[in-house]
DNA sequence: GCAAAATACTAAACATGTTTACTAACTGAA
DNA sequence: TTCAGTTAGTAAACATGTTTAGTATTTTGC
């Protein structure tokens, strides 16, 4: 099949690109994941909840790239599992705050080495100044308003 | 709520910032789609069969990043709704053959305009020497060994 | 040639993604 | 004060993501 030469490559082509790095390096993530029960959008909520204490969901919406409405579902499970708790924000009763239990914590304490390891690897193979780099192109390209 | 020195803080974690990018670059690809009720994943095999004429789905599979289950069902409507064909490999019955119809052609070239468009955008804002870089980053953290 | 292993795909179940619509609560201008 | 507009979150519907299991076919080791 001939290219177009107004078409770029799927190989080439921004978003696919994004896509199959990320599922690089995914990878072995959901393998540690899976071993305890976790999605990767829990670990993403455990892991901004960690960081930035009580916050509102709209922020850990925007910190964990998730939609509210996918939000509100998976907090719901995570509050049943104890890894959460949610309050009604007395100041403005549209707020819901949200942090970290105990038991949240430990589980993401308890594999947090094993998350950065997986770092490690990948750092080792492409060397620290290109993985700055790639991380200051994400940075960049975020900031793009289209 | 103090950093702890072992901890990548997220708006560093390479994951989440790969997701964060692409969130950046598909908002308005998604916006084009919307309009022409086409789902990103269906605009991804549109492509892929543009560029590569008719393959089998494992190969779709791999160039559009999709898993085979969900490639199943999206193909199912796709073929329903005209815009691919689907056939047995007569060599091994197993393999199903999949290439793009006029439809679906119709459908991409109608739009690759406004596509490539997007990209120009965020080449003006990024420069062409950056991007390239990313992209060449990219690939070459898609080929790391996790 | 044949049984075991591998491959290509589908089915089903559950979680999340995405859009639209909705409720409740807050804000701000007249 | 009031009410139109905005904001925070939830609900529901449908599409896709992800895992496990299953079928049909082909390949491989012997």
């Amino acid at each position: 099949m001939t290219q177009d030469s107004q078409t770029k490559s799927t190989s080439r082509a921004l978003p696919i690109a994004l896509l199959r790095a990320r599922e690089t390096v995914m990878a072995p993530i959901r393998d540690m994941l899976q071993d305890i029960h976790l999605t990767e959008q829990k670990w993403r909520i455990l892991r901004v909840l960690h960081e930035m204490g009580e916050v509102e969901q709209s922020t850990i919406s925007k910190e964990a790239c998730l939609l509210l409405p996918s939000l509100t579902r998976i907090l719901r499970t995570m509050e049943a599992d104890g890894q959460i708790a949610r309050r009604q924000d007395t100041d403005d009763k549209r707020r819901t705050k949200v942090k970290i239990t105990d038991a949240g914590r430990q589980i993401l304490e308890a594999n947090l080495g094993t998350s950065l390891a997986i770092y490690s690897t990948i750092e080792e193979q492409m060397g620290q100044d290109k993985l700055d780099q790639l991380l200051d192109l994400l940075e960049e390209l975020q900031a793009v308003k289209v």
